[in-house]
DNA sequence: CTAATCTTGACCATTTTAGTCAGGTATGTA
DNA sequence: TACATACCTGACTAAAATGGTCAAGATTAG
């Protein structure tokens, strides 16, 4: 099981936005430097961020982007969905009786991934942007 | 964050086994018709599980794969490393102080990755196969 | 002997990942 | 108004991982 690249970076980039846009719209050029993550990777992750409602745009000179919503209310979980970085510990689907691979039953060990799913989506539900802010300035640890 | 086939099969093929070798080695082939999983693959799987002392295998007629420990003593954990299904939440090296693509200090989300490793691997360390059989015949009835 | 099994290694199609590239469009400021 | 800054969009791609398949052989019970 690994995260990747592309859901670390979209919460490396929201933490250092959170950090800096008391004042001004944060810029994607900026964050880039800062986190050195490629800008162009990086306005594919906000323009998902966006759609998403978690953060807003400001465009033209001086723009950049801004939080949509208060730290304490976006949850990894919510970063998580918006850059389509899903917990999946199964192929079948939920809602089906059916098994992986169009089997007619679910597998005997069923169970077992639904508690790891559940268990992991805990973690995510259970940390927004504000606890990582706070963790970091606490130099934590 | 995605659980691969081959820890999901690693999973359910010694449940199967642990369920059935009491008496007698079970064949891959008994495993692959009765969970549907290639036999194949499960060949490889096996390899892995043996050269990590999980399974003792009898070759010949009316051979197969026999457990190598208590159910008890077998972990997730075990099972997963054996066939290479490990967690992975960041890319850089643990022991290094360097960071993700040879960055020259760890990122500033770094310790929210390693709380997340943490919590995913003690999910593993706490669930063994004994635990799963008991499981299964609970809900079975 | 022969059928059932494990053993080993090579091979491969498909999907996912982690980007790059090449254009736009909007807007504050000089 | 010009222009630099920044967002916006879609196409493209190299490399890796995934989830297998295939072929050929070695052991051993009956
Ligand atoms: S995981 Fe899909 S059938 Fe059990
Ligand atoms: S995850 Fe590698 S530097 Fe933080």
């Amino acid at each position: 099981m690994k995260l990747t690249s592309r859901g670390r970076y979209a919460v490396t980039a929201l933490v250092d936005l959170a950090r800096f846009d008391n004042i001004n719209p944060v810029s994607l050029r900026d964050i880039s430097l800062r986190q050195g993550i490629s800008l162009d990777y990086l306005e594919q992750i906000f323009s998902k961020l966006k759609k998403n409602e978690i953060v807003k745009s400001i465009r033209g000179t001086q723009g950049g982007y801004v939080l949509n919503k208060n730290p304490n209310d976006i949850k990894l979980t919510n970063i998580f969905h918006a850059v389509d970085e899903k917990v999946k510990t199964v192929q079948c689907k939920k809602e089906s009786k059916k098994g992986c691979n169009g089997k007619a039953t679910k597998c005997i060990t069923h169970n077992l991934w639904d508690e790891l799913e559940v268990h992991i989506n805990t973690f995510f539900e259970n940390k927004s942007l504000k606890d990582l802010l706070n963790n970091n300035k606490e130099t934590r640890v």
